[in-house]
DNA sequence: CGTATGTGAATTTCCAAGGG
DNA sequence: CCCTTGGAAATTCACATACG
């Protein structure tokens, strides 16, 4: 507010006072295209082709505003400013406020897209088919029974893990910041944890074992244990979403997570192949047997006959995206042992 | 009656905004 | 940075239908 005042008295023309952001919201205004609802409408961010996106308020459907991705105006209206805000409260509580004009209406221009200066992403590679067990319902709707496994030897592994990262060992660690060796045991616990933590020389930080790692700030300490299991097994997120009381979005953040950390302490790549949970099934690569080919083929449930269920068939379907003809292959049975 | 495949519905994931 | 929300999109599956 005394910034916009400041601005106001030297600037009558107001070229300048539009140029504050800060504390600013906006909202554009319209009609929607789905249900003619017009009036003001919600942001929906951009789409993949760089065009702004609104929301209807009405229909919750959201449609693209401008027609160019890049310099496109669009007329918005200024729902909140935060001076003016601020100016009401002074006026309400009886103090002196100034007099500042409220920009009701401003245009937004998209802006031109930067090229985006790329990060490091963890790379996680992604899974091939040969990770997924095509012998078995890929989704909960198959007339198969669908049985989850646990691959124990994951479970295991990150038990171990885990408890070599909880554990009170106070030899100093590399730091997880700067990957420094000058580490060396607090002195000065801190309070929030019970670990022992370290500080780096190198770069003046504080850590414990758990820094940086996929169960760091994990504000459900009570699930990290029983989620393990989980990990190897080909289930939906929303499946280990409903056990563990969350959404599906968290799982797959916290499997994400996971799989980063598995890469880092087994570089070859075998634990991180173990882990199943919530991933997307890639098409296998499958010669085909009507264009002859090598080709993606699409699973395509399980072969079934007017008399003969999917059960006793015990044959798997696709399609092949080449030719896009089906064909079949037996599945595995499981062996009794 | 078996086979091939088109298609609607169910299931699952993606995505961006927004709150803390 | 963590998590929730809610609609849209993608994927998967079995039913429907035509044909031999």
């Amino acid at each position: 507010m005394r910034f916009r005042e400041l601005i106001a008295h030297h600037d009558p023309d107001a070229r300048w006072a539009s140029r504050v952001l800060l504390g600013v919201k906006y909202r554009p205004e319209g009609t929607c295209p789905h249900c003619d609802f017009h009036g003001q409408l919600l942001n929906g961010g951009f789409g993949a082709d760089g065009r702004r996106r609104a929301l209807c308020p009405h229909c919750k459907r959201g449609w693209s505003m401008a027609r160019d991705a890049e310099g496109a105006e669009i007329t918005v209206r200024v729902v909140k400013d935060l001076a003016l805000t601020a100016v009401a409260r002074r006026k309400r509580a009886g103090h002196d406020a100034p007099e500042l004009a409220s920009a009701d209406h401003a245009v937004l221009s998209v802006p031109p897209r930067t090229t985006v200066q790329l990060v490091d992403a963890p790379a996680v590679p992604a899974p091939h088919s040969g990770r997924f067990d095509f012998n078995q319902p890929l989704r909960a709707n198959s007339p198969l029974p669908r049985r989850h496994v646990e691959d124990l030897r994951l479970t295991t592994f990150l038990t171990s893990e885990i408890s070599r990262v909880f554990s009170d060992n106070t030899d100093p660690p590399r730091c997880p910041h700067c990957a420094g060796i000058d580490t060396r045991l607090s002195s000065r616990p801190r309070t929030s944890t019970t670990l022992p933590s370290f500080h780096c020389r190198g770069c003046t930080r504080y850590f414990t074992r758990a820094t940086r790692m996929p169960m760091a700030n994990m504000l459900r300490k009570d699930m990290l244990f029983a989620f393990l299991p989980w990990l190897s097994q080909h289930r939906p997120l929303t499946h280990a979403a409903a056990e563990f009381g969350t959404s599906p979005e968290v799982i797959k953040a916290r499997v994400g997570r996971f799989r980063v950390w598995l890469l880092e302490l087994d570089p070859s790549g075998q634990y991180e192949q173990r882990v199943k949970l919530g991933l997307k099934v890639p098409w296998p690569v499958l010669p085909c047997p009507h264009c002859l080919a090598e080709a993606t083929a699409r699973p395509h449930g399980f072969k079934r006959t007017r008399t003969q269920s999917a059960l006793t068939l015990g044959r798997r379907l696709f399609r092949c995206t080449g030719c896009n003809h089906f064909f079949d292959m037996p599945i595995e049975r499981p062996r009794k042992t």
